[in-house]
DNA sequence: GTGAAAGCGCTAACAC
DNA sequence: GTGTTAGCGCTTTCAC
């Protein structure tokens, strides 16, 4: 491949000539960077980035670590830091950390060893003392989908859980449900927290009881939410309604109701959480609370760009909406064939 | 950061020592060795990439081309590729085309410039003279899911699309149905045409005629599946069975069939493709033709980092299998109760 | 407007 | 065993 001395030898200048030409900077004659340009192109020339970053100290990477991209939920969210970053002139250098502590220091490491100019952590929980070390080492940081204690400031873009949760209840007991049951995602994550507090305090605030037998677990994991509605069926067989934590557990959970030979909604309505692309598709189509995941993503990059290029951060913490999608799986009681309201498909 | 100089000086040696002590290379004395680690250890000494590469003419990077993420499909194939890089050291570039041509050279071009140690293709189509260029300038090339015109040998990763198409014909046969449509993904790709080929082909072979009418495309996409399904229902009603060309698009399809208040598979059969983990979780579960995505995915890294280090490839072409998962989607006809017979989850 | 030279942080020949 | 030196490909003073 040819390199910077090849073209400026070939063009009769010098490396710091055919630099300056090559990347814009005033001080060369039109008819030189006409000349030089003109012969990068034909030598397909394009700038060794290792060498250039090595003078430059940047690397124009950004290094996102994130659990994994099975989950739909990841997967949207990574789409939208993908797009942004390609927009905004970054690489992406992807790392998953698949739940396991040790692999996640192990990419954080490499990312170090990168130097990429920012790092981006999409990981709801753990190694908060990895966020604080590599942010204290001067790398800007963002973490996106969780709050983390740290005085001097980490930026951090979250979602209105609680409010998207609170949502979600009033819309069931809007429709007359009662018994509402819950799954929750993983107990440890702030925002799995932040949804059963909604949970648990709209129940309460409506006078209603809420059950231990009527809360269960699914590890976020279409088959945990199966296997938590199956025990919840099992355990408490009146429940008129589910809210489950996210929608790719709504599916398994879906399945579990369905093999009883229970009907959605008429014998008992479902919420999911995200509105992932998938929810518009299921049988009937999920009611959910939709979560911005690509925008937490575009967020979450243009944010960490800025902190790279030092401009100014309007906010260190910046809260998204969330948003109830009314579809099939929820409908007044006494009236299954007439769901109170619909909404069409987002995308 | 601590560099190379810094953790020298500390111990009173040269950069050289530090060096070959630091990458583990005989001729250091062991104390030496021992002090040099200690000190790196304490200073969290980790080398400057970039520099390395600059002398190295390695970057430990992988490129990788996908069109998106937000296709369970491609986001399984990325999985396998993510997870056997790291396993062999290496580092991901992901960049997503989103189908976009231009994008993709833009892609390209940065891969190249990043000094990518080689390049990994999972794009079902398009822009093969990138493909070509980037591999006749000297870049390890492997190609995910498609086959490439290329004499002198670009690495391939393919599917056995043929046969699993077949299978999933001769299974829909032998349940009894006759009458079976096709929802075909983006016609020009060339897992898309052999999955029509084989569907053509078996149904030719029975005596049954093809009409023009039972074939719709769907883009791969859930909500062209409902689409694709929606004018197959309306144009030729009396379709007992459709064999979709991916599991995403019979998402949508399914939704159509349900929207029109028939029932599967009593009224009509699915047959799905690739057997994405959502397949396992529609009502019922979808019977579909698995491909080893992960395995592409992983097959995909193992060849291309044999490729970088030069050692011997044992194949250019290697033909993963594809297997038939029966589920819920096809029963007997006439026994709608008694499913010719199932299979568990694949996980 | 252009060229010579230094240096980014590292590895590898080669002396000693 | 260890240190000195050159050089990877680029950008950037600073002379001219």
């Amino acid at each position: 491949m040819a390199r910077l001395e090849d073209i400026a030898r070939a063009c009769g200048v010098s490396k710091a000539t055919a630099s300056l030409a090559l990347n814009g900077k005033p001080g060369v004659s039109a008819e030189t960077r006409r000349l030089v340009l003109e012969v990068a192109k034909k030598l397909n020339y394009r700038p060794h980035a290792p060498a250039r970053s090595l003078v430059l100290h940047r690397t124009d990477t950004l290094g996102v670590i994130v659990p994994d991209l099975s989950s739909p939920f990841y997967a949207e969210v990574v789409r939208g830091v993908e797009d942004e970053a390609v927009q905004q002139g970054f690489f992406l250098v992807l790392t998953t950390t698949l739940g396991n502590p040790e692999r996640e220091e192990f990419c954080l490491r490499l990312l170090r060893e990168r130097r990429a100019d920012g790092i981006l952590f999409v990981t709801p929980r753990g190694n908060e003392h990895l966020i604080r070390e590599i942010h204290a080492e001067g790398f800007p940081v963002v973490v996106v989908d969780r709050e983390i204690q740290c005085e001097d400031g980490v930026v951090e873009v979250i979602v209105d859980n609680y409010g998207g949760a609170v949502q979600a209840m009033h819309h069931l007991l809007a429709c007359g449900y009662r018994r509402i049951g819950f799954i929750n995602g993983i107990p440890e994550i702030q925002a799995s927290q932040e949804r059963l507090r909604a949970y648990r305090d709209v129940l309460s605030s409506q006078g209603i009881r809420v059950r231990r037998s009527w809360v269960e677990v699914g590890w976020f994991l279409p088959e945990g939410g199966y296997q938590a509605m199956t025990r919840l069926l099992r355990v408490s067989p009146r429940l008129d309604a589910v809210f489950v934590a996210c929608d790719w557990m709504a599916l398994g959970a879906m399945r579990a109701i369905r093999e009883k030979g229970l009907r959605i909604p008429e014998d008992i309505a479902v919420v999911g959480f995200d509105d992932v692309p998938l929810a518009a598709q299921t049988d009937p189509p999920l009611t959910t609370v939709r979560q911005p995941m690509v925008e937490m993503g575009r967020m979450g990059v243009r944010l960490l760009v800025q902190l790279i290029r030092k401009e100014q951060i309007s906010q260190k913490k910046v809260l998204l909406p969330t948003e109830l999608v009314v579809r099939g799986t929820t409908a007044h009681v006494g009236s299954p064939e007439s769901p109170c309201f619909r909404q069409g498909n987002h995308g």
